[in-house]
DNA sequence: GCTCATTTCAAACAAGCGTTTGAATTATTG
DNA sequence: CAATAATTCAAACGCTTGTTTGAAATGAGC
């Protein structure tokens, strides 16, 4: 057996290149059949003999080439989100730099954070579209493997985003914008997770089903306009929740 | 052996009595160590064994008092959440009553929807705080029985607050509507399982834990300023996501 | 105090879980 | 072609799961 690390270095590489549709390898066919399966039933609810049988190989595979069952879910995650936040930090460094030392404008920061998701979502051959509703179901996840990895997955996205909200957004304080980033990652994460909890809201029509890109056209305006509304200075003010 | 549907009519009487905490009965036992230990573990990594134990109770308790796991959790749920609701649909009769013929305004809306969660986040004797974040991550839970449940008890104040919505923002249309109640609540259903989560974005001190009282209070202005927000008329404008 | 319903209990059940093993098979290299 | 590495495979491992069982304990009503 080889060494792990020199095995998915390898693999790695591979996996670059462009292969038809019927000789993918043991490991992709594993990846895209846990993919589906881990975004439909969870993490804890999908066996690995699910999987194995869904992808058509046999149930050691995944005990093989990825460990166990908890890195096979992270290198799930890590096969698509790892590019999707990388776009967003070179999509932000790309509107900063265009700007010069002038702020970035709030919707140009949210772009910078939705444009790669939309591309995931259009992307119909590699299953974009599973990929972020599972990423929104691992957000809520309370397994510490999967908070843990997702915190750092996104620590140094998160980092820099923040500091762009900042500088677009002077008259927020800190910390009211810390808050105010967790309710827009909150919406977001709901909304690609959404499609089942839909139905609780929404009186769509089965026809008039929405493509994702019209989902985050209505969603940058709404998240804008939470951002920019004026900060409370009486930090005990009533006018909220004064009678009950 | 009772019917179960008489057990559990007698018992919800027996449970509006308060008792000393040393006599409180098996029932009530089990719900509470089931509500913190599915918060913390969520529902597929929590085993009966484990909560039996932590509430002192013998293993066929389960079985016997609520006939399955699935049925433990659904009561779990329904014992907060369906006073809960009842109290949202209260509050906002009573709005309507005295604002008679007019339209409500966004804030009270709102106010009715998150009075009822923060006097339950307030309540530290019923736990109310692990109950709102256990419900934060029931919404997100692919389980079918948790989203078809989570449907049902929702439903008729879903239809409550959306015609009460539309009432407070007649020039959102319909369907736009529709969008905005699914990223309120998204917004704040992650917000309420929040916690771990948080640490992603913000930079809190250790010292400067913000009750949940606070929070909300911060997230009630944000949603209502992107529910307020203008409609995009022209519906294929780009100035968002001309490019790339 | 006896009776009968209700509740608790220890024990066992079958089924499914993630993981490991060692041989068989396939692919790669010299 | 031979040899060696990489992969696949069937089978089994030990363990945990939710649930059931039947007897023991407890409580209430006559």
């Amino acid at each position: 057996m080889p060494s792990n690390a020199i095995h998915r270095l390898s693999r790695s590489l591979e996996n670059n290149v462009i292969r038809p549709p019927e000789t993918v390898d043991t490991k992709s066919r594993i990846l895209d059949a846990a993919e589906e399966l881990f975004m439909e039933h969870g993490f804890e609810a999908t066996s690995l003999r699910l999987i194995t049988t869904a992808a058509g190989v046999n149930l050691a595979a995944v005990n093989y080439h990825f460990g166990s069952k908890e890195e096979l879910f992270q290198a799930v995650l890590t096969r698509r989100l790892d590019p999707m936040n990388q776009d967003r930090m070179r999509l932000l460094s790309a509107y900063e730099s265009v700007a010069g030392s002038k702020p970035l404008t709030c919707e140009q920061i949210i772009s910078a954070m939705f444009i790669p998701a939309l591309k995931l979502a259009r992307d119909h051959q590699t299953g974009g579209k599973n990929f972020l509703r599972l990423l929104g179901r691992a957000y809520a996840d309370p397994a510490p493997f999967i908070r843990e990895f997702l915190a750092s997955q996104y620590a140094e996205m998160i980092v820099r985003f923040r500091a762009a909200f900042a500088g677009a957004l002077p008259h927020v304080p800190r910390e009211e914008l810390s808050w105010r980033l967790h309710f827009v990652m909150g919406a977001l994460s709901y909304t690609l997770a959404g499609t089942d909890a839909l139905k609780m809201i929404a009186h769509f029509q089965p026809g008039e089903t929405e493509n994702d890109e019209k989902v985050l056209r209505r969603l940058a305006p709404f998240l804008a306009a939470g951002l920019r509304s004026p900060v409370d200075t009486a930090s005990d003010s009533h006018q909220w929740f004064a009678e009950a």
